[in-house]
DNA sequence: CTCCGATGTTTACGACGTAAACATAGGTCG
DNA sequence: CGACCTATGTTTACGTCGTAAACATCGGAG
C-alpha cells in the first residue's frame, strides 16, 4: 500500500496514466516504455510484469480512450432533444475529443485492434459503435431517417464523423480554432441526415 | 551509371521503392532506415546523403502516395457520365486506393504533413484535394448539389470517404470483401450527394 | 591530368525493446 | 510467531535502431 517502498501498489494504472501524459506530450512516435517507467519511478523492467510487451501498453491506453470517448458521447446524447438532435450532438462529440486530444485519438485508431491480442480494447471499441447504432436506430423509429439496413445507416455516420475527426486533428483542413471545425461537423452531419431522410 | 560500382546512380529512387515496398510488407510500425539501406544494398547510413533524417524519407513516400492517388482518382474520374457520377466514382477510388494499399495510405495520413519540413508532400497532397474540389465544383455547376460554399462541399466529401477509407483498412467494420466495402462506399456517397442537393 | 565535391562506407554513441537472472515484500501455512 | 512462496520489482545483458563524424572513392570541371 505504501506509495514509495518496493511494490508499488497499483503500477499497471499508474503506468496507463503515465503512458497516456507521454503520448498527449510527444505522440505515438516518441512514445517509449523505458519513459513511462521512468515517469513513474520504476526501472524500465517492471512494465513488463503487467504487459506482454509495448503493443499492450498502447492497447490498454487505446481502451481507456474508447471508454472516455464512449462516455462523452453518451453525456453529448443525454436525453433532451430529438433523436435527430442527439446523434448530431454526439456526432460532435465524437469530434471535439479527437481535437481534445489529438495524439490519444490516433493512438486508438492506430492498429487494427486485434481481438485476440487486444481483447478489453477490442470490446471498448465494438460499445462506442454499438452506442452509436443505438442513436441511428431512435432516428429511423422516430422516422427521422430512411429505412436503410440499421450497420449501414451507422457505418455511413461513423464514417463521416471519423473522417472528420480524423482529417482535423491532422490540420488537413485549414481551418483556424477548433470551433470552425466544430461547426463544420455540425453542418456535415445535417447534410448527411438529410440525405439519410 | 554502373549499376554495381561505388555509386549508385539514382540512389534516392531506389531508397523510395524499397521504403514503399518494405512498408507494405511490414507498416510503419516495423519500418526501418536500416533495412531500407540493407534492401538497396548501401550501407546503412548513405540514406542520410538524400534524406535529412527518417522522417523526410516516409514523407517521400507518402509524396508518391498522393501522386498516385491523385493519378488513379483523375482515371475514375474521366470524361464520360454525369459529373454526380464522375465524382462518385473518385470517391470509390479512394477507397480503393486504400484497401489495396492500407499501409502506404497509413503512412499518407500518419503526421499532420508540416509544410515546412516537408513541403513537397503537402503540396502533393493539397493537390489531391484541389482535384476533388474541382469535381464538386462541376457538380455545383450542374445543379447536381446545393449550393453551399465549395469548400464546404468538398470538406464533407472528402471527410466522408476518407473515414470510410481509414476505418475499412483498420478493419473496423466487420466487412468482409473488397467489393463489399467498395459497394458501401458508393452507397454513402450516394446518400451523402442526396443530403447535399 | 589533377583536384574537388558529391556520394558511399566505417566506426561510434546513446536509446530502445525485450529477456534472464536476481531481490524483496507481504500474505499463507506450519 | 516464524519460515517459505509468489507476485512484483531490479539489474544486467543483447541486438537493433537513428544519427553523427571521420574517412574513402568516383566522376566531372579546370
Amino acid at each position: 500500500m505504501a506509495h514509495d517502498s518496493y511494490h508499488h501498489g497499483d503500477l499497471r494504472a499508474a503506468l496507463v496514466r503515465a503512458g497516456l501524459e507521454l503520448i498527449r506530450e510527444v505522440g505515438a512516435e516518441g512514445f517509449t516504455l523505458r519513459e513511462v517507467a521512468r515517469r513513474s519511478n520504476v526501472s524500465h523492467a517492471a512494465p513488463y510484469r503487467h504487459f506482454r510487451d509495448k503493443s499492450e501498453l498502447t492497447a490498454a491506453i487505446a481502451e481507456e480512450g474508447f471508454t472516455i470517448l464512449a462516455k462523452e458521447m453518451r453525456r453529448a446524447a443525454a436525453a433532451k432533444g430529438t433523436p435527430r438532435q442527439r446523434l448530431v450532438r454526439a456526432g460532435r462529440a465524437y469530434v471535439a475529443f479527437a481535437l481534445r486530444r489529438p495524439e490519444h485519438f490516433k493512438v486508438m485508431f492506430a492498429t487494427p485492434l486485434d481481438a485476440e491480442r487486444h481483447p478489453a480494447a477490442r470490446k471498448a471499441a465494438d460499445e462506442d459503435f454499438a452506442g452509436l447504432v443505438s442513436l441511428v436506430v431512435a432516428c429511423q423509429e422516430a422516422r427521422q431517417l430512411r429505412a436503410l439496413p440499421r450497420l449501414t445507416v451507422a457505418r455511413i455516420t461513423w464514417s463521416q464523423v471519423h473522417g472528420i475527426a480524423t482529417l482535423a486533428c491532422n490540420g488537413q483542413f485549414q481551418l483556424k480554432s477548433r470551433a470552425d471545425v466544430l461547426a463544420f461537423a455540425g453542418q456535415a452531419m445535417e447534410t448527411l441526415i438529410e440525405g439519410l431522410r
